[in-house]
DNA sequence: TAGTTAATTGGTTAATTTGTCAACAAGCAA
DNA sequence: TTGCTTGTTGACAAATTAACCAATTAACTA
């Protein structure tokens, strides 16, 4: 496992590991249907709005989100839809056990 | 976010975790070409033993692989090639940075 | 300008994860 | 049985992550 090799995984891992909470999944799920406020997420989610906002910083340094500020609102959307794919296969793999 | 809810999304997040360790990536395309040894897996990592066996025990028990004994040898193999799909998705996010 | 709403940031604490070394267990062979 | 090889487990320290509250920033409105 040489240096070269451990960046690319590295940056894999770090988007990886920005979906890997309850919280962040559960977001990237909303955010299905469409773009949605920073506020309108602390809501659904039912945490902190600051948790919250820590979360979605996470999502966004890993790109996983992308965010604009308009008038008050800050709106969160999916980058890639392509994500939402991985949870198909994370039900078979749930199912085998 | 209800606790029905919650429990599925944690079950996803534990399975996404397992994933999300730059040495555990490596090890699923390693495992991608077929099964391997702990001591072949150990080999190409280049850390030590006990550290690749606990990360292969986290993604056994998150049901990212499988194993079984014949004779000295443990072999370790995918349950699912479908995650690997995963990595062509993120290779799209990571050249949005 | 002062006040209000929406969201992020800083500081702190608790919990989880990781890596290492030493000890142990299982299977094989002399 | 004794010894060798392969792999896992336990104990511990270091690093990372998560949640919460308080303080702050940014944009609008009266």
């Amino acid at each position: 496992m040489n240096n070269e090799i451990t960046k690319k995984y590295r940056k894999r891992s770090e988007i990886i590991k920005a979906l890997g909470h309850p919280t962040r999944i559960f977001i990237m799920d909303f955010l299905a249907n469409g773009e949605k406020t920073a506020g309108e997420i602390v809501e659904k989610v039912g945490a902190d709005k600051s948790t919250v906002s820590k979360h979605l910083s996470v999502m966004k340094n890993a790109g996983l989100v992308e965010n604009e500020k308009r008038g008050l609102n800050v709106f969160y959307k999916l980058t890639c839809a392509c994500i939402l794919n991985l949870f198909t296969c994370l039900e078979s793999i749930e199912k085998r056990d």
